[in-house]
DNA sequence: GTCTATATATCGATAGAC
DNA sequence: GTCTATCGATATATAGAC
């Protein structure tokens, strides 16, 4: 009903989805112009993509910018999810299975993002926004435990995605259950959030 | 003493350390053959670079594998003198802090690496040969507070390097005593090696 | 909105004079 | 061992026909 551009074609939306797949496997410098127009069904060498955005810096700026907002919005969903929850140990473990998810799915867009932070150093604060990883609020003189059990679930996270890690034998449940039992043993079970 | 090319001139030293910090600064392909002939004093533009390795990619494979024979020879040696202490807790607060001083240093390579692993396949075996994070062979089903503690000091060692991440303010010193302390209050202190 | 054709620039690499 | 000059390939980006 709007008049301006949001009628119906989407190759615009086809070429953020699919460049920022070709960025995340050979980077910004290795991905070409030709590369996006052939994954999106445009004939490669033809200048189509400059239709639909200025420069390669362009759109590579926008397909960053659109995960880091999906990846807020999916974080402040499952947090807002989480409050309905009245089991502290239940919420607990909700809580750190959704950190885990977004450590591992946003990874790789993380990594491509400090890789090329020379080139726009800017984009780097669109995700450092986001995760807010002292939540808790309980310093490390007050209580240890909390932050070696944040700790470990970052390193699992970058672990069990290594290729020849040990840690891929150690399914998801069963890493957080352990956290999740260490904490509630030493009566550590703070608040999730506050509003 | 030898006549073939151990002489004098280190150009070539020069240009290995100098296209490293290049390629770790601007990665693969933001870095110039001419970029490394201006870092290390020769005129850009021209090819004198070829003088000295055969290709772009001949340099990077030599960079990249002499830090992961510096790397691997750090490790080993201070695991040598690890051997030479009694206290076996004394000895695991030494093997932590090793572990995570590579981390450290060599997360920029690594990172480097995977980045580029599309174009040098090889390459990443360089590292992870290196570094065998289940050295104690305790497996998960056995005991989980060793997984637990190593994945705390991976996680620790990346989030201690991120920009505003409160675990700048916490001492490796004192969450590597914490995570001692864990594993000897729970009576899990592996011989760190047997040879 | 997509293609043809092309301008412009840069990069990796080589041949050859000094 | 370093520089001059240059080839060939490829990349971003633009102008214009359809």
């Amino acid at each position: 009903m709007t008049t301006t551009t949001a009628r119906r074609p989407n190759t615009r939306e086809r070429i953020l989805t699919a460049s920022l797949d070709l960025f995340l496997e050979r980077g910004f410098d290795g991905t070409t112009i030709s590369d996006i127009e052939r994954a999106v069904g445009l004939a490669a060498g033809t200048g189509s993509f400059y239709r639909h955005f200025r420069s390669k810096d362009d759109v590579f700026v926008a397909a960053i910018q659109r995960s880091a907002t999906e990846y807020i919005e999916r974080f402040l969903g499952v947090l807002q999810e989480l409050d309905g929850i009245d089991d502290p140990v239940e919420r607990l473990r909700r809580d750190f299975h959704m950190r885990l998810d977004a450590i591992q799915t946003f990874d790789p867009i993380v990594r491509l993002v400090t890789a090329e932070q020379e080139r726009f150093p800017e984009l780097a604060k669109s995700f450092t926004a986001g995760l807010e990883l002292d939540q808790w609020r309980l310093g490390w003189s007050d209580h240890r435990l909390p932050g070696v059990v944040m700790a470990a679930l970052v390193g699992y996270g970058q672990l069990s995605q290594l290729e020849d890690s040990p840690y891929r034998e150690i399914p998801a449940d069963e890493f957080i259950d352990e956290l999740v039992a260490m904490l509630t043993s030493a009566q550590v079970v703070p608040p999730v959030r506050e509003h």
